[in-house]
DNA sequence: CGTCTATGCATCACAAATCTATGTATTAAA
DNA sequence: TTTAATACATAGATTTGTGATGCATAGACG
């Protein structure tokens, strides 16, 4: 990705999150799909991106079907029940965790703003 | 910390945040703050804040001073100039990191926001 | 006086997550 | 025919934080 670091734990969320609003995700194309909703700011490496969706299909999260377009070969993967409510959890806490951070970075000079 | 995984890469920054608004502090009295601050949700560890201040100083961000009160040893970290610079750059770096992030996972079943 | 808790620093072994690099292969465009 | 894009995958290295442990002072409580 491109933060690197400050990305870390949110990687499986992201691709949880996308596949909440897909039917189904091949791998490709969801690097492609949080490329363009994150103005390239987001960009999924290979490296990350599968060994994540293996864990996410080992953990029952989500499950794979390989599909044929010509000779190349496409795994698409969609969430399993589990994998819905699992996707609700998983955002609600990234939303908690961004919410904290905000309240404790905030106020801060060159963006103070005055209390309420 | 809490949330794990999803503070990797947070914590510095974090400290710096907290050395910029306070002259000083020490390590203890840190991670009180920020356990406070942050309504009990971030819980710095003490084997994630020494080696995480010992970074920072070695990088320059930060200096240190021991004080004895009574017997007991005390070590005050301050910013430098280069460390206040670096706070201000690291400070709009998670911020932007938290809107892009936001930005992509907020339209969401149960938080659904009608289109504008 | 003894014990428990809080204060205060520090380091090590470990786990988890991601990155870089590498490998293989198809397909479309130049 | 060479390059770029598409498409998957894995191995090794790196980074970061955790848990455990160690040492020591200090205050509270009985």
């Amino acid at each position: 990705m491109s933060n690197t670091e400050l990305l870390k734990g949110t990687l499986s969320t992201i691709i949880l999150r996308m596949l909440s609003e897909h039917p189904r995700l091949y791998g490709y194309e969801l690097t492609q799909l949080v490329k363009e909703r994150s103005g390239d700011k987001i960009l999924i490496k290979e490296g990350s991106l599968y060994p994540a969706l293996h864990k996410l299909e080992a953990d029952g999260l989500v499950t794979s079907e390989e599909v044929y377009i010509g000779k190349r070969v496409r795994r698409y993967y969609k969430l399993t029940e589990p994998g819905k409510k699992a996707t609700l959890l998983s955002i609600e806490e990234l939303r908690g965790f961004l919410k904290t951070i905000e309240e404790l970075i905030l106020p801060f000079p060159g963006n103070y703003v005055p209390a309420k």
